[in-house]
DNA sequence: AACTATTTATAAGA
DNA sequence: TTCTTATAAATAGTT
């Protein structure tokens, strides 16, 4: 439509070029717009021009229309990205008391930051720390064992063999 | 253009309305892509039909023209918004190995899950525990001793005070 | 789905 | 640039 048919390729004249971008930029954001009047459907287009100024014509306002695409596609669409970024920041809120509350708990048993705590809270502690030092000294009593039966193995093993090479020690 | 006017409303005729769908949504599709063509930018048009079909046509990836719209436009575009997401994601997932650490750091200190602990391990938790445990102690006893000289002063003031009615306990 | 009378878009010229 | 205009293209209504 015009004086003489287009070849479909770039309009080499950067001045042609910039003309035909404005006219056929205006039609097709009308266009746009009139197709969604008349045919009553949704519709969005983006237009960058060759500096990347931006020319839209939406429907909608163009972010639903966007996401509406997304759902379509199955992608996930930005409110859902949105959503699911803000219960992340909720876990990872939540993670981090549970990480304050575990360090502080760790001090008080290693001994530590003890000035806040009240009576009734330390004796809790000690009998806490009272228990766990009885399991583990009995589990060391065990460990030890083991070791003293492999260690008598190995004597065993030792006398019986010339070549032996491995040395062994038995700790505290 | 055609055999007559066009009034820009719904066209009410639901089947002349989805013929005319179809014939403008086809032109508008490839006016978008002449129009890219001719003027070498960037165009991306999406149409949804009444039941929500898509039809598009971009440039480039639509995905790609779209982050540029929300680049463009200063809004939080979508690989920015993912690549937040995949920090946080990092993040979650340091913190949640903290918290396995830490967690097995305090099992340990209470004498649980012991078995697989080597020797030299469980007699460093011995240190660590006796160590928590002595300044655990010397701190009971300070909190103690200030329990006695308040329980000391309120004596007097229970002598001195005929109307005195608190209650004063001493634990261990 | 194809046709065609018209309207609309637009390339090139002023 | 903007306006004009000849012509191409789109398309509403028809078949």
């Amino acid at each position: 439509m015009g004086r003489g048919k287009v070849q479909l390729k770039r309009i080499e004249n950067p001045n042609a070029r910039k003309v035909t971008f404005t006219k056929r930029r205006d039609s097709l954001l009308r266009k746009a717009f009139e197709f969604s009047l008349l045919c009553e459907v949704d519709v969005a287009a983006i237009i960058f021009s060759s500096s990347d100024e931006v020319y839209e014509y939406s429907t909608q306002d163009i972010n639903q229309t966007i996401s509406k695409y997304h759902r379509a596609k199955g992608t996930l669409n930005q409110s859902d990205q949105r959503s699911s970024t803000e219960f992340m920041m909720e876990e990872l809120d939540n993670m981090k008391s549970t990480v304050r509350a575990l360090e502080a708990k760790n001090k008080h048993l290693c001994g530590q930051d003890l000035l806040p705590l009240q009576l009734k809270e330390l004796k809790k502690l000690e009998k806490e720390l009272n228990t766990g030092l009885d399991r583990i000294r009995i589990r060391k009593r065990q460990v030890l064992s083991e070791h003293t039966c492999l260690l008598k193995e190995k004597i065993i093993v030792y006398i019986y063999s010339e070549g032996a090479q491995e040395k062994v020690t038995v700790e505290e």
